[in-house]
DNA sequence: AATTTATGATACATATATGTCCCATAAAAG
DNA sequence: CTTTTATGGGACATATATGTATCATAAATT
């Protein structure tokens, strides 16, 4: 799609985003000296297409979760089942490394920003669907709170991200692990004696 | 004990840490006049007490590594089992929650300074441990890395701190969720059809 | 090819957090 | 009670990131 903007401002900004995304994942407090620079792009430019470090927050946290939408959203459609969601869930998240990376670290800041964190809750309340679908399916317990279960595919998110950081593990391992940990972690327990 | 150091410091320290603990906790980009004041301390005291801010966080740092030294130490000899003492693990550290807060709001502050790096990965090398000594005890799958289980306790932390604060559960009953996740989660599926 | 438009470099203004110094005062220590 | 010592407030210096304005140049649109 060519779209009727100027293909400099679209270069520009692509570069910008990807660059805020490395050094602010990295380094919350990264300067816009540096975001420009690691752009190859002029400080001018930067303030032309972002007036503020917020809006720019704001448009990389957007990108992000157009990322996560863009490769969670034929999700239920693919499954088998709403357990099975999650596993390509997992899958499908777990490469977007540098997404997620800057989603964490954005953590606080996040909570500043009534939009960012009108994304971030909207993320947490598809996941509550999800974990809602799974339950009314019978493969997770309902006592186990939908918060907590939410919350905790976060956290796999997490400790999949720290792991895959630390030791050479590929997206695909950590996926199955991560998996693994959510479903027997919290399903209902078939038999038992 | 009442230490060779003058009681006016110690009220100094204690009060700077207590607000550093809880400003820098809800925001890592808190001032150090914001700090004093909340401790109600002159600023010239917490420069005269803490040369730089790094020092401050590492001074944060390494209070909060002794509390939960102090919640953590006795572990392995209260317990039946070394799975259990990850239960007890989970309620004892739970209410600590502005150490848990300002700890995790850390992250990447922690990577750039070499002390407060090094208290981090002792933390991660205790709990190495004791995942050791439960595969040792045949309670959890040796299938499952060991770093993939520390970081899963991190992230479980993490989880436990955020549910916490959204939903009203009280820090037990989470602690017993924690658990739950985690020993069902990734122990060795016992017996299987 | 002509025109429009984004770019990058530079200079400039500004706010603010950090860090230092000093001194009268108050509170511990002896 | 006397001496020592930490405190708090204020003034001051400094560095640096943010944000603004200008303009010649280069790259697109037409």
């Amino acid at each position: 799609m060519p779209s009727n903007v100027d293909a400099r401002i679209r270069k520009s900004q692509a570069a910008i985003i990807s660059a805020g995304l490395e050094l602010l994942g990295r380094n919350s407090e990264a300067t816009l000296s540096d975001i420009a620079q690691q752009a190859s792009v002029g400080r001018s430019t930067l303030y032309r297409l972002y007036e503020t470090k917020e809006q720019l927050m704001r448009a990389i946290g957007v990108h992000c979760m157009q990322c996560f939408d863009a490769a969670t959203q034929h999700l239920e459609k693919d499954a088998d089942s709403a357990l099975q969601a999650f596993h390509l869930m997992f899958k499908a998240v777990l490469p977007l490394s540098a997404e997620m990376e800057f989603l964490m670290k954005l953590g606080d800041a996040a909570e500043q920003d009534p939009e960012l964190d009108a994304i971030w809750q909207k993320q947490k309340r598809d996941i509550a669907l999800m974990v809602d679908a799974a339950k009314a399916e019978g493969s997770l317990s309902r006592q186990v709170p939908t918060a907590w279960a939410v919350n905790l595919v976060e956290a796999l998110f997490y400790a999949s991200w720290v792991t895959g950081a630390e030791e050479q593990m590929d997206h695909d391992a950590l996926a199955d692990l991560a998996f693994a940990t959510f479903s027997h972690g919290i399903a209902q327990q078939a038999t038992r004696a």
